[in-house]
DNA sequence: GTCTATAATTAGATAGAC
DNA sequence: GTCTATCTAATTATAGAC
């Protein structure tokens, strides 16, 4: 049973940096070949499917990371929603390159359907299912009103919203940081723009 | 003073169609000029400036068709914010292709950084603008809370929300419509998740 | 595991006829 | 305004030496 190669662990670390912040189309073998330190035939040794698979290979590795992270974010604000979604923002306004959306509409297109519908699933549940959960349980706890139909919506809404943040922030977000305005954002998830 | 010209215009939706449901990087002129009907020597008549320019013509013709149309919706249901941002769901619903988000990050860094520059603003006045001004209203006449300072924040955040239902309609969804979706995730805007 | 060399194809772009 | 023809460079991919 041979350990995990070490160059082939940071050619994914480089590939999924390069393919999360441009898109699958716009980076090309020889981005990433250069970017690890290889001659760009040298990534058909670890990828022997060439671009597909390695952006496969590479995005499941990186999913599979950002799922334990979040998660582990979660977990350590037990107890309180609200504790739990500011984690969750910090979490995603600290990753620099996360646009799922794209992934999922503009990148995994260029995959093999199967191969791309199991990485669909995959960022949903890690992601998107995190959050319902979290969701779910502070239903259960009566902090909340939420129907089980809806935990995956809002948990969705949630992930959208926050990402979008980040993305807009370098660009027209006010003065003020950007933790302070997810926190704004969680105030209006949480009690919403009608006066109470 | 010559009228626009009809053909020039049809490359211009086409083109428009195709960069926003697959992105700058992976739509190749000859795609183009395939689904409108020309040789893809002949772009270069419309847009001397090559992929570059045909890109940004058609993003900024197919924007400012999308800020009318948002307005025309929001205008008609004048008076109440509910039936609004109902309307600005419908809209976005019913837009197969909108991920402004990826525009905004994967695709404008393709283009002069001044274009680009021109072409996001563009985007985020006629969209996250327009939404932000009935969130204003709505609070001037007192329906709302909302700071002046975060009306463009839950502006961009009420969009990226809609077209990720969108997005995740077709493969994840539940049985229930998208409009019904989208009602519930405006409820969720509106009241809250907690208890009132 | 990595490289050199090379093939095969594709893509953006230009010149010039009609 | 559109086409044919052509060019140049880039891109994915393979074969085989080390």
């Amino acid at each position: 049973m041979t350990e995990t190669s070490v160059p082939r662990e940071r050619l994914l670390e480089v590939a999924e940096r390069l393919f999360s912040k441009h898109g699958y189309a716009a980076i090309k073998l020889r981005d990433v070949a250069q970017a690890a330190g290889l001659h760009h035939s040298s990534l058909y040794h670890h990828a022997p499917g060439g671009k597909a698979q390695l952006f496969a290979d590479a995005m499941q590795r990186g999913l599979d990371r950002h799922a334990r992270e979040l998660r582990a974010r979660l977990d350590a604000d037990d107890g309180d929603l609200r504790a739990q979604l500011r984690a969750a923002a910090g979490w995603v306004l600290a990753n620099p390159a996360g646009n799922h959306a794209r992934m999922l509409t503009t990148d995994l297109p260029n995959l093999p359907p199967e191969v791309g519908e199991r990485i669909a699933v995959q960022a949903w549940r890690g992601l998107v299912g995190a959050l319902a959960g979290v969701l779910r349980d502070a239903r259960d706890r009566g902090e909340i009103v939420l129907d089980d139909g809806d935990t995956w919506l809002v948990g969705g809404a949630l992930l959208a919203a926050l990402q979008a943040l980040q993305t807009a922030d370098a660009r027209f977000a006010g003065p003020r940081p950007a933790a302070h305005q997810a926190d704004r954002l969680l105030d209006v998830f949480l009690d919403g723009l009608r006066p109470r």
